[in-house]
DNA sequence: GAAAATTATATGAAATTGCATAGAATGTCA
DNA sequence: TGACATTCTATGCAATTTCATATAATTTTC
């Protein structure tokens, strides 16, 4: 018998998607939901000025402010320098203000300003239409479930080996 | 009756705790599960002197390689330009190979080489060791669910608006 | 089949990020 | 309290990333 024909151009891509490693790791998973859902709406994030990260930034002090830059950088998932020189960027163009804490001396705490909050809250309000658009697809007890797991892995290993 | 005291210096943490939009907000669920999941496993990647771009460009040749460039971006969800050049600096010192695909002139085919398959196999072991100690303290049933959905979502919006 | 449009990768310059570490404030412990 | 360790943010410099665009190959259109 003859050796199969020649690979084609497609037949890479063919059988790789097929019980491929990265097409069941878990966090590749996650990470490409996340980028799949979020792609559609980083349109408007970037319509609005904003990179990622400042969006991340922007949304996590409307969820409460006077955050550390240490617990901001956790919450928005960068690391402690890129986000100090981002914050200085940001308060040096009005998005943002940074105090010093009076409990701490160490401590730069981050507030909402009310340009970043102008610039925000439109894309708050976008967001929840968008997220609303998403999840409109599936059984609302999945939805419910997912996010039942996903806090679960969140919480599992949020905190160790910090 | 006076007002409540000051606020200290936790109340505002706790205070974005509870019912914060970012904590409910489904790519940012995602993108969080992904990172605490992929966190603890980070360190050996470090430790193999990879980056994290670097291990998912290999992890993903050792499922199929031959890819293009573009291809890969997608799958490691990378930009062009960014992937272009660590390419060309990860076949500077033989972690892969790039050629040009005799089909099509435009394109450019990334291979494994022999390193780069020494470095990423022990990394591919270690990365299901990590993911089944992860996954161990969830129910089979509920992995399954997860990874379904996820599929769902990655599968509804992947190749839209690109 | 030549011109125009499209696709794929590469590249230059500017901006950002990462790593290591410095600097400053607080906490600990004898 | 003083010395030492720890915590938190800032910073310098090298490396990487990004944005815009160039370059090259292919496809489409007329």
């Amino acid at each position: 018998m003859t050796q199969p024909a020649a690979i084609d151009k497609t037949s890479a891509r063919a059988a790789r998607r097929k019980g491929a490693f990265v097409d069941d790791y878990l966090s590749y998973l996650l990470a490409r939901a996340s980028h799949a859902v979020y792609k559609e709406f980083n349109r408007e994030v970037r319509a609005a000025g904003l990179t990622s990260l400042e969006w991340r930034v922007l949304a996590t002090l409307s969820d409460g402010d006077g955050l550390t830059i240490g617990e901001l950088a956790q919450e928005v998932i960068a690391q402690q320098p890129t986000l100090t020189k981002l914050l200085l960027r940001m308060e040096s163009t009005g998005l943002l203000e940074r105090r010093a804490s009076a409990d701490d001396g160490r401590k730069t705490l981050v507030y909402e300003s009310r340009r970043g909050r102008e610039v925000i809250g439109p894309l708050l309000a976008a967001s929840k239409r968008h997220e609303a658009i998403v999840l409109a697809s599936f059984k609302p007890d999945d939805v419910q479930a997912l996010k039942k797991i996903l806090h679960g892995l969140i919480a599992r290993f949020h905190s160790r080996h910090d």
